[in-house]
DNA sequence: CCCGTACTACGATGACTATCGCACGAGCAC
DNA sequence: GTGCTCGTGCGATAGTCATCGTAGTACGGG
């Protein structure tokens, strides 16, 4: 088939965009942030980023699921807010977008991270 | 098939239990309470049984939904420990557990409220 | 005793989601 | 260049969920 090439025509969905789709801070939901942190890999991969309090990538925090269902919950949490991606040679790299969710919903992540923390040693029997 | 009459031997699933299960303190669950609150229809329910700070029954809250999604939305927040609903009559009143709510994740009800005000109010045009 | 009100239970349905496997593309190392 | 690793995209699938309509049950009042 040629040289794929990739002309450049189709702008609207580019097949791997360089540059990854953020809502900017004013678009971020209370119902979505929420929801993204529902789900328990999620919460684990929010936790983690906030333990280190640096970026991360994919690979680096151990989930017990595939790469493809790894890369859904990523994709969840940066579409509803939560964490920024950004591309770094092969790796990319994630971090908590810890200042726009202070500015728009001030102490909500720190009590979700310290409701997380204290559940954990509750329920790990003691 | 005859008259139900409900002997009471099948104490299991009674047809119209008199008395609603919810968990007790400790089987409350992080995820389960973020999952509750992450539904538009369930965030304004909680704001407004923690505006009022009282109960009220299931038809006091206005839904822009049907009944029977009413009762589901309720339940739902029963089920995961976020209301207790009592009996009363007719009427099944619907408060806030807001003692267990604080015991395990102090603050956090307060923040997901105070979020849900403050982006009414950015999203009202301010 | 009959009726109205309040809520529930039971499907049914359409939407979304978490998960997988597989094949592909992009960059780094040699 | 060739190959390796990292991550993405695309179905497919099974499960959950929000919603509805209808029919039913419980309680209180005339």
């Amino acid at each position: 088939m040629g040289s794929p090439g990739r002309s450049g025509a189709d702008v609207t969905t580019v097949t791997s965009p360089r540059v990854l789709a953020h809502p900017a801070r004013d678009e971020i939901r209370l119902e979505d942030v929420l929801h993204a942190l529902a789900d328990p890999m999620r919460l684990r991969v929010v936790r983690e980023l906030a333990a280190v309090d640096a970026d991360l990538s994919c690979s680096d925090v151990e989930l017990p699921v595939t790469k493809s269902t790894t890369t859904h919950h990523f994709r969840v949490l940066r579409e509803n807010g939560v964490i920024r991606q950004t591309y770094r040679g092969t790796a990319k790299m994630n971090g908590l977008r810890r200042d726009d969710l202070d500015a728009l919903f001030p102490g909500l992540l720190d009590r979700v991270l310290e409701a997380a923390q204290s559940q954990e040693r509750r329920l790990a029997g003691r």
